[in-house]
DNA sequence: CAATGTGAAGACCTTCACAGCC
DNA sequence: GGCTGTGAAGGTCTTCACATTG
């Protein structure tokens, strides 16, 4: 897992990825109300994080700031949007059009953020040929033509568990090498395929461990710090 | 940020909490497959980790399996059942029904483990005194009565940014000490209140960079490795 | 002998504190 | 003076490798 790679990206740790939309959101709504530069204290306060957190993140990304001023906003939003691949668009399919699939065909926020819903796949014949937003739901068989067709980057899985695997299979085949998995599954697919997992019930849990815990040391003592590592 | 904390449980890191549910979820599949012990390897192969950190987070909870032989599921199901606070059964509250609240509403996956939809809140006075499921919608400003008569302990928002403060502050006004925020928004809470934020478009902002990178590293040599950190 | 449990090493991430620059 | 950028220190999480035990 070695250095290099150029094409005027260093190679930012996850973790700092992983924030970098959170800054892109605050610097849009910092702008919006004529802010030209922001600090990192600032950012902070918008974000929630710690200021240290933000100067370090920033600068893995690069120095596009001026001591004794701050970061300008403008040029900040066009650099986090350049590294995150953000200033292109991007298709989408979503397999699995139940309640979750749904919401996510008609979340808003994709298509404002550059992500276009190009297909919708689905299982039940009762809801194939139906339209959601004038977007015909097509059969899971058609995964990969459809994919091929519309130049689709990234596979979102909707499905119940028992499918997720199967689409999975059918997006990598279909050369899609990101997945946005929402089925309560592990899937497995090959290496050079990326996988992020996003788990409804599974937060709920983590959640009630907290609960819980602060709930037993509310019997015993002073009540305990907070917060729950994403 | 002290160590004690008694009450038959001992400190647990954030990071193995995180993947209880994981375990606990092939568990039981594997349970029910007839399985009465299962090794470590075999929990690695079920859930994508590697079979030494399933160890060490076992090692966590406590030590329940038998050298030699692997873990005796049944029991394991109950620990980690224990630890995570579901031996109980948990009232949520969900605000703001639109379609990511009503996918959220629907969602069988709470039921199954043990969260109850107590309560659903919304601002839109159409929406108000609808029913779903046989629970209706009430108004936002109910949330403090609701919360209290069904002794709910969970908050979930799922509201647009521009609400998500509010609900927050009338979560916590009610007592809610733990709160799941799905609105693209930073609430800030008093310190003692647990959120834990899941935001769908970041999700897709992340995998656009691994996207991005793998396809930039393809041009020039081979395939990066993949995987991205929640 | 098979598989757990765990110190120790290593990688990664966060926090601190201050030098450096505008 | 104010604020960024960053080495260094301190944590946390992961991986390794093996002693331990039924």
């Amino acid at each position: 897992m070695g250095s290099g790679s150029r094409s005027g990206g260093r190679d930012i740790p996850d973790s700092t990825v992983a924030r970098l939309p959170l800054y892109l959101r605050a610097l849009v709504d910092l702008a919006a109300t004529g802010d030209r530069t922001v600090s990192s204290e600032a950012l902070a306060e918008a974000t929630g994080l710690t200021s240290a957190k933000v100067r370090k993140d920033l600068s893995n990304v690069g120095s596009y700031g001026t001591r004794g001023i701050g970061y300008d906003a403008a040029s900040l939003i066009h650099e986090i949007r350049r590294v995150l691949g953000l200033t292109q668009h991007w298709a989408i399919v979503i397999a699995g059009v139940g309640n979750l699939g749904r919401a996510l065909a008609h979340y808003k926020g994709f298509a404002e953020r550059g992500f276009r819903v190009a297909a919708l796949v689905d299982v039940d014949p009762d809801k194939i040929g139906r339209k959601l937003d004038g977007l015909e739901i097509r059969p899971v068989e058609e995964l990969e033509a459809l994919a091929a067709r519309e130049e689709v980057a990234i596979g979102v899985i909707a499905t119940p568990a028992s499918e997720a695997q199967d689409v999975a299979d059918r997006m990598v085949a279909a050369g899609i090498r990101s997945i946005l998995n929402f089925a309560p599954a592990v899937v497995t697919v090959d290496e050079g395929v990326t996988v992020r997992k996003v788990d409804l019930a599974t937060e709920l849990q983590i959640l009630a461990y907290y609960e819980q815990r602060n709930a037993e040391s509310f019997e015993e003592g002073s009540p305990r710090d907070a917060s729950a590592g994403s």
